[in-house]
DNA sequence: GAACGCTCTTGATCTGGGTCAAAGTCAGGC
DNA sequence: GCCTGACTTTGACCCAGATCAAGAGCGTTC
């Protein structure tokens, strides 16, 4: 149930694999040397904020290296993650300058980034990216909801296989794995990972030293997870499994 | 924090006010006369299924009159709501035939609907659509984004007056209301109340008749609702409460 | 107007996950 | 090597909300 999305990036962006996938799938050529102009990166360091909630955002772009967060707060200081952005995720909301969330680097984190006016310019002016983006903003509107029923409906137990499953998932394309085994490297705390589902770092800490206990994942350090069948977590995470991993 | 959309109908619309804002906001009048070739309305009884997930849906559209409920299933049978369609809101996805959740009718509901191919081939000709499109769509990306944090942070009271407090300003905005003062009608059983709050429908119950009895609402009729003060259900709310209303 | 089928309310009890507390692990700095 | 501080694990206990169960309201049908 859980979509991937498919990261084929193609050689003639080898600079910038991300400006490619993200906003200009579809550009010509001239489209992309005025997108290059635009373009610069900025790198963040692991718990560094890249913007606040409320502030000034004058640029859009999207994650080359590493992984944020989105986050929302309560004013008694609950936080509620609502979105995590992988490589190749986009961030920032064409015409409004104001960041509806919390944007946090969780690890080192690249990003390829548009000044927002010259950007917005171009959107207006070329129709293949506000289609592009509209796209993308589908996918992810698609993906917040998967996760809100992740968040309404499912245990703590199916919770964390939900995460790690999401994670292995994104992580496989990117990687090389067979198609049942899959290691990854957790990007986030305990903490960070309840705050995206809705729980505390106990329980976190609890139902993931149950999913080793019962062999679905191996713990290989903190942070480092291996899972020798991905099948058998995405049964744990309660997802059908039809149609998720290629045959 | 909860964002209201701007309900505000031109007259020169009137006999489809949902076509105007939904889709052409700024089309020229030669292509809202090819919206108008293309549009058809339909009616749905309280209870019938609009689209299984899943299953072909060959048109887009708004609703105009009642409401319908976008949900996900699990194949243990546990439901979540991930939306809520009230009039002017938009439903499909253009490019995409297959349903990604199930709508439903939970009132009698008129709907002004598009067919798919003109108006996807519209849309790719008339970049004013793609753009308002985006903008609804990261509107609604918003909205289920806030509705992460209801679900997996808010406190079964703070989540049913969250769920009044919409209601409470979507209808606010259409019918006449002073600013602090509304009544309503709900759309809603308890039950799907429940699956919308990832609560169970006795929770929803027991928290409406402890509101009630706290003097936050005034319930004529188990339907009916009156809402003393709004500032008052937005604090229940957990909602920061600044900017919410008009002075 | 009795019987039926919904929807809704309320009570009693149970439990998954929260809360509080303490101790274990590990990387980096000196 | 050992200290420090951030992160993680584990234990004991508790409570909000789920579950199970019984009725109550109320519109519809015949």
């Amino acid at each position: 149930m859980i979509r991937t999305q498919a990261l084929t990036f193609t050689q003639d962006c080898n600079d910038c694999p991300i400006r490619h996938r993200a906003v200009c799938a579809r550009c010509e050529t001239d489209e992309l040397a005025r997108l290059e102009e635009i373009k610069y990166y900025r790198r963040f360091e692991a718990g560094q904020s890249v913007v606040w909630s409320g502030d000034r955002m004058d640029f859009l772009g999207s994650v080359v290296n590493g992984v944020a967060t989105l986050t929302q707060t309560m004013e008694d200081g609950r936080t509620q993650m609502v979105g995590l952005l992988l490589p190749s995720d986009f961030v920032g909301r064409p015409g409004r300058v104001e960041a509806a969330y919390d944007v946090t680097a969780t690890t080192d984190l690249v990003m390829c980034c548009f000044r927002r006016a010259p950007f917005e310019r171009m959107m207006h002016e070329t129709p293949h990216i506000a289609q592009r983006l509209l796209e993308m903003t589908l996918d992810e509107l698609d993906a917040a909801r998967e996760w809100m029923l992740v968040l309404g409906r499912k245990t703590a137990r199916e919770k964390i296989a939900s995460l790690l499953a999401i994670i292995a998932r994104r992580n496989a394309l990117v990687g090389t794995a067979d198609d049942h085994a899959v290691t990854l490297e957790l990007p986030l705390t305990r903490e960070a990972m309840a705050d995206y589902l809705g729980l505390t770092l106990e329980t976190v800490s609890r139902q993931i030293s149950a999913l080793k206990r019962d062999g679905v994942i191996v713990l290989t350090g903190k942070r480092h997870v291996a899972v020798p069948d991905l099948v058998r977590l995405m049964a744990e995470a309660g997802d059908d499994t039809d149609g998720g991993l290629p045959a």
